[in-house]
DNA sequence: GTTTAGCAATCAAAAAGAAAGAGTGCTAAA
DNA sequence: TTTAGCACTCTTTCTTTTTGATTGCTAAAC
């Protein structure tokens, strides 16, 4: 759909600019990337590449930038494949060797590793609970009015949560919440927990309904509790030339700064393995000076969370989908 | 020390300079305050308070700005006490009124409430594990090779960590460890989780030190982990004038980024209920534009974590020194 | 002795103007 | 179809000018 040459073209200018952050000129290309024909030609291509939306132009007598529609195309057909190097697997290697009992904490540390092979900022956000089966509940009592439910699911996450009481428990009360609660959920999925189950519970067991309200109503919550969001290297993003613009640098500080913005961010969509949203792509006012490539932290296809970068438009995309696509598989393998 | 007059004037020039963020001139403080005076006479007052050191001048027919020292002097004698309504106050109460379960989370609702009331960003950390002794220590079963230990302190803090076996672990040995090690431990300091009680252990059970080994490794490391950070309103900043400078907006982000600096700055000197550290009295190079200034959650006078808040050294102390001590009181007795 | 009006001097910030230079688009020739 | 050549455009940068706020000093007033 675009002929060989424009390809190169294009390809050429987005690099450039990638490399730069200014405006690219047909001179440059010319010069740097020697495709074989003069500025003047590069001049009469970049006119119709600029035509057919791929590229624009800041002001007439200025070099040109890519468009959205420009980026989209490079991310889709231009990548280079494998940008990666030989120390820089080395260097994830090391880091994804770590021994780990939690899972969030080998979410944390793919996500530094990926901040800091990339340069730019990175985030990631625990799995949805809710979709997981149980495979366990157990109840330990602490003191005499505090209990602790612990929940593991069948993809290895263990949930925790405390719960108050106003009246002692007795670890009788907490053996017979063990057995009741563990023949009625094992297997079940996590959202099993709710009204009619209480009603269930409460028939079964001599409790009386003060007791085992809070304790519903408080796995309930840690259940649907937003998973927490994990940041790192946020200071790279300040390095960058675009951050020279206070817009730009407010704009960033408020998406990563308002948390739900983030969680829907990397929650959306995951047809492919790796995702990539240019600018307002995913309509957000803050969002259209930068891009975000998110992949999921998956081990034997299990949904451990998912993991991103968030960059300017103008994000070196081999370099990062190319880390992303190792780490990715090292974590599944691990 | 300083004259009755001299004071007055430095408190206008202070107020004003902390509402405008421009160098306060003669004229303003003349017409704005009344002070009896008239503008040359604030005059020769302003350039003695500048000899003495309270002031500064950007440039020489420049308005005047408070110096570290002018603010240290504002800071330890101009304060207005009480400097909150009774708008913020409720709003404070209603906050702090939720019902939480874990006293990580008051902090949290107490720092989030303190962002939100002075439009600065706050900034907490949770309590140093270490000092505190051990209520009660309890090992769960999770599956047939995962243990869950959960310490419950005598503060009210609950610490749990996980920890993975290469072997099945059995009931019963989880029984035996929960003997063994709430005998052993109860009522004693965190810290004695170490090496000779490893040798204890490892005679007292029949286990492998194959066994015991990950335990107390992984125990320690919980009790020594780093307590979370928890950070409020860094957009808020971004709205302040000195914001639009590249280079302090750059500090700002390289302080908040860097969890080691955050964890010291909240970690040191508690002689006073409410600690302030103006510009860089506190040796660190990215915090020269800007205060901090810190106080404890305490509760019946244990200590659960400390809150802070980070704005510019152009700070509205007043403000933000009320709103901490009421939030501290309210925190206490609560 | 202290306060204040008056005013020249200072200097940043804003506005206006001039020059430089990078890059384009078009034309006409190769 | 490609390319050399060149006028045109428009930002960027540098100077110059203007404006205006504020000071510090002097001398008079209190």
């Amino acid at each position: 759909m675009l002929e060989e040459r424009k390809k190169k073209i294009l390809q050429a200018i987005i690099d450039e600019y990638i490399n730069t952050a200014e405006p690219v000129s047909s001179g440059v290309i010319e010069k740097k990337y020697r495709l074989g024909c003069s500025s003047a030609t590069i001049r009469n291509e970049m006119v119709e590449l600029e035509k057919a939306g791929y590229l624009e132009k800041p002001h007439t007598s200025s070099g040109r930038v890519p468009s959205a529609k420009g980026y989209r195309f490079y991310v889709d057909e231009l990548i280079k494949e494998d940008d990666i190097s030989l120390q820089e697997i080395k260097y994830i290697q090391s880091k994804l060797e770590t021994k780990v009992n939690e899972i969030e904490e080998l979410t944390q540390i793919a996500t530094s590793t990926l901040s800091e092979v990339t340069h730019y900022t990175s985030v990631s956000i625990g799995p949805k609970a809710n979709f997981q089966n149980i495979e366990e509940i157990k109840f330990v009592l602490l003191g005499n009015r505090m209990l602790m439910a612990v929940i593991l699911t069948d993809t290895g996450i263990v949930k925790e949560t405390i719960i108050k009481f106003d009246e002692d428990i007795t670890e009788e009360q907490v053996n017979t919440l063990n057995i009741i609660f563990n023949n009625k959920l094992k297997g079940k999925p996590l959202d099993e927990i709710d009204k009619p189950l209480e009603e269930y519970i409460f028939s079964e067991m001599n409790y009386s309904l003060k007791v085992i309200k809070p304790i519903i109503q408080q796995l309930d919550r840690a259940i649907n509790e937003d998973s927490k969001l994990y940041l790192e290297g946020a200071n790279k993003s300040f390095e960058l030339p675009e951050f020279k613009s206070l817009e730009v640098a407010k704009n960033f500080i408020n998406l990563i700064d308002t948390k739900e913005v983030m969680r829907d961010l990397l929650n959306t969509g995951f047809a492919k393995d790796i995702n990539v949203y240019i600018g307002d792509e995913s309509d957000n006012e803050n969002l259209k000076d930068f891009s975000i490539i998110t992949f999921k932290h998956r081990y034997q296809n299990k949904d451990l969370g998912t993991i991103g970068i968030i960059g300017p438009k103008r994000m070196d995309y081999s370099k990062v989908i190319s880390v992303m696509k190792y780490i990715s598989k090292k974590l599944n393998g691990k």
